[in-house]
DNA sequence: ACCTGAACACCGTTCAAGT
DNA sequence: ACCTGAACACCGTTCAAGT
């Protein structure tokens, strides 16, 4: 008979990260007390001494993420003066996104934060940052920053996404039988997936439509510059 | 001893309607089924001869809630052919945003339902005929549907108010403490903060931030129309 | 200091049974 | 047809107890 294995102990950190990888995998349902005690191979009520609750975890994961995204836009050396501010927001908000892609469930769990996170709380100060250097008022940035929403942060919570998946011809006779109680939107979906054969692509492609609205908010709000 | 009350029977329309005047009264997290049998003098189990599980619920929901808005929209008769379309469609917006006002838990519920619900269809089948009537191609309408996201149906999901309290002088202090290490961000809270002396109103006005923002987004549109 | 077992108060849901 | 009671498989969390 070997020894019990002497197991790494448990941190904050470990079950920081083990609650993100439990995410990516199962998604957010699968985040359990005890599904992430099971990863870090320890009972649920061990976690309790590194958290105070599953909230906590919540907390933790934005924090971690929020630094994690932190670190990439540090590293961006983009000048910010005047008409500049656009081109290092813009940057600043595909580099977040970038690591949201990495983590669909990850939406969720930011908007049903309501609490400041420090981490959070300093990507803002540089997206401040960036707008002050473009030119904008305090007062600007304060609206800028309310149009901008999630979507400064690198992520919009989809409504209704046709799904991701390919056009299948059962969805287009689906879209062509609403022809009559939904014309104009059945009219837009047929020409759009017409427009757009190239079937593995599916229907939106997310990353076009998000840059979309990014610049719509970004050259509006460029209008407005002093 | 009287006769047992010949209680209303349960239908789904009443088991729906119980379950937004829950939600209305204690929050999201008070909706339970068995909250809601009570409401209703009935069992848990009960509500599963009207529903087929809790999801069902959520579904039903948004299409009373979506319905409703269908109901006010429709009366709207403004033109909305060239130029108009704006307008048109501010009204459109501002209109399902009041229902949405009534029910600050709405987002959180029509942001996790992903199936297509055939009033919210119907609602963007509005939207676009809208923009038809501005003008715009069916491949733009589909990016502006994109772009304006939640906008359109009258919500947005604020990532991270201050808080809906007024200007607590503790709160200055708070922020006031954070100049070092966010200094942009202090810098903005403090000069609205100042800006806006009267305390009552709190830091933000949301149906203001709304309105710049959903403008930002039109008057962008508009740009783009052919 | 760190971890655990047993237990509690809740969930959504199934299923057989009542009227 | 409509409703219910008992029961199941899960939650998050508390608390006293182990090492």
């Amino acid at each position: 008979m070997k020894p019990t294995e002497p197991r790494l102990p448990l941190t904050r950190e470990r079950v920081l990260h083990a609650a993100i990888q439990v995410a990516d995998e199962g998604g957010l349902a699968a985040l359990t007390m005890r599904r992430l005690a099971d990863v870090l191979g320890a009972e649920a009520m061990s976690l309790y001494y590194h958290v105070a609750n599953k909230d906590e975890v919540f907390d933790g994961i934005v924090e971690v993420i929020a630094t994690e995204i932190n670190d990439l836009v540090d590293k961006i050396d983009l000048p910010a003066e005047g008409p500049a501010w656009k081109a290092a927001m813009r940057q600043r908000i595909l580099t977040a996104r970038e690591v949201f892609l990495r983590h669909p469930w990850l939406p969720k769990v930011f908007e049903s934060r309501t609490g400041a996170n420090f981490a959070v709380l300093r990507y803002n100060d540089g997206v401040i940052r960036i707008l002050r250097a473009g030119g904008f008022t305090n007062d600007q940035c304060h609206h800028a920053m309310h149009a901008l929403g999630s979507r400064a942060m690198g992520f919009v919570q989809e409504l209704f996404t046709p799904g991701p998946g390919p056009v299948t011809p059962e969805a287009l006779d689906g879209i062509r039988a609403m022809s009559d109680t939904l014309p104009h939107l059945a009219g837009m979906l047929l020409e759009v997936a017409h427009d757009e054969p190239d079937a593995t692509v599916g229907w939106c492609d997310d990353q076009a439509e998000f840059e979309f609205g990014l610049d719509i908010l970004l050259d509006g709000l460029d209008r407005l510059r002093p």
